[in-house]
DNA sequence: AATGAATGAGAATTCATTCAT
DNA sequence: CATGAATGAATTCTCATTCAT
């Protein structure tokens, strides 16, 4: 194994153990000292690796978040050779499919949730290709009905903001309904916006 | 003047101050001491008025959306007083009104936003009876074309999420486009669900 | 006892404590912790009275170098009462008087040694009137005799420069001879310069 | 070129980079990473050039020193070679061409002045024959006027600890003026104590 | 000889909270 | 009611030094 390789994994460690700590507790309540300890480095290791705790939970928010859109994206492609799905249902399932992993990952979910404009930034920055495409697809879709390019960009993401925002609140607190009544009224919103 | 209007005082000129060092800087990095000294008080005298800092926090948010939302409303209804407004202009008119609020007092938006959940929360238990008889109006007229009344508060904490969130992005960091390009989506988008 | 009084006794309490530690050791290896310790007091008191060491430092050689010269200068007085002393005479016993204490404290000396300058300094702004007054009265008497006041100023400078560098060496490190062998060398310069 | 020859070159080299870091900063702030990353080595290899930072700064002193030494008898010798020069004048001429080197290059003057007593100590175990010799003829003609071989000694070394004092602080901070007035008050004292 | 990742003791500093006045 | 000096646990971050490669 390269030098460069365990490093690599050294990192991933310690955002791990972070992950953990800063889920099940939360990020304030957390000394990098607990942090250090469940990682299992010295001290002053964890600094060789980042600047400080907010570097941390920078890179472990893009990391995971990098995580959950793959395993999503590597579904909606299973299913879409399974059978033939028409664009906007497809929206509605990676959206549907998102929620499902939220649902089961609240931790993770709350943690986003504290930094919502800094974790749609990341996604936004993800050069996962298939996203990317993914979007295109439904992007071209709406220019040749005539939108302008840039009006369909910046829908697309007052909607990711929106189902962001209001499945935090639904999934974390029930607020103002538990996710599984809300889901409809989501998807009817995205339905008549598309 | 009696002794509870002096203590409604001072804990008015407290919350001030914190307003403003919370805006400046941001609540991690502002001390109590900090606080204190710009209220012009004894550090033991914020505990006879607030809990800790996040009580403090909460009152102050409350303070503040209560503030703005009375304000809001007031040109609503001397809008109303001016001409007819049909029901979904009347959401337009204060979702737009809103929005020229906070464009003008970013600093107050970014502390809301790190707190949004909270803020959509106070925003809600504001015993404010005109936000809720002009909410209730809303709902009336949508339970009469058949949904049903749950279904509308829900959609309606939706929007108002989403126009929070989105508000929050486009406005503070211009994400992905400026307010003012933002509105008329927005706009768009809050018509086509209503 | 008024509250100021406590709080200069606390003061003085913590310089002392310093004071001991700073010269059994050195700065560099004393932490504020065995400072605290010695003094008696907590941590985070020291911040309420000294920004950090080197406050602290300053602090402390401004008032042991005060105390020293006001020892000295007494002990001038009371000869000047004994008997006539000539005004050169008169800067020689100040310069053996203070050469005196500083042989008695060399730690004080090693301390102040490695600030000069600091020192120095602080000799100069001390609102010593006695010192002033003293100096006042050979400044005149040069004057008198035709010399510019300001190079009659700039020479006696000069001259505890030179004694204060010269007596750091010879006493803490018998360099390049012990000072019992450097005074009468030192004193015949300063008879050759007044 | 030997590996004797790489390796003081590679030492150079760190002493090279340390001084400017030493004099841009100081020694205390300045950490072994920075000089090592300055110098554009790996940490260890540092430990295997000097025991630690004051080795560094020794050496670094000694280093420093010499090449001003040199250069400064150079031009003594050149300007023998151009007249006769009287002994008197010779060393006023040494002191100021000293005094011009230190004026031109304030950061390594502030680094030897917190140091002053390691510098004349290394100047003095300088084994710079032409200093040596230079000194001797100077002790030499005063031995003949009768002074005592060992108190001439003495007095030079007193001249030298008073004229690099009183410079430091002349040339550092203009205290108690800048150097141009101090130094004909500084040669007027110099030729009254020869 | 050279490297540089890892170490971990140790230092400085902060700050919410208390409590005697 | 108000004060503000005192507290000390908690936290962050540094850095000289080592040692396996």
């Amino acid at each position: 194994m390269t030098v460069d390789e365990k490093k690599n994994l050294k990192r991933a460690n310690i955002i791990e153990a972070a992950y953990k700590l800063f889920t099940k507790q939360n990020i304030n309540t957390t000394a990098i000292d607990e942090v250090v300890k469940a990682a299992g480095i010295a001290k002053g290791t964890f600094y060789l690796y980042f600047r400080d705790k907010y570097d941390l939970l920078d890179q472990l928010i893009l990391f995971k978040s990098s995580e959950l859109i793959s395993l999503t994206l590597e579904r909606l492609r299973y299913e879409k050779q399974q059978r033939e799905i028409e664009l906007s249902e497809q929206v509605i399932f990676f959206v549907d499919s998102m929620i499902d992993r939220f649902s089961e990952n609240k931790p993770l979910l709350a943690l986003m949730s504290k930094n919502l404009s800094l974790t749609l930034q990341n996604l936004n920055s993800l050069d996962s290709g298939e996203l990317q495409s993914a979007l295109s697809e439904i992007t071209d879709a709406c220019v040749e009905r005539g939108v302008p390019r840039r009006e369909v960009r910046n829908t697309l993401y007052a909607i990711t903001d929106m189902v962001a925002s209001v499945c935090c609140d639904s999934i974390l607190y029930e607020r103002p309904c538990p996710i599984s009544e809300m889901k409809p009224i989501l998807f009817s919103i995205i339905k008549k916006i598309i």
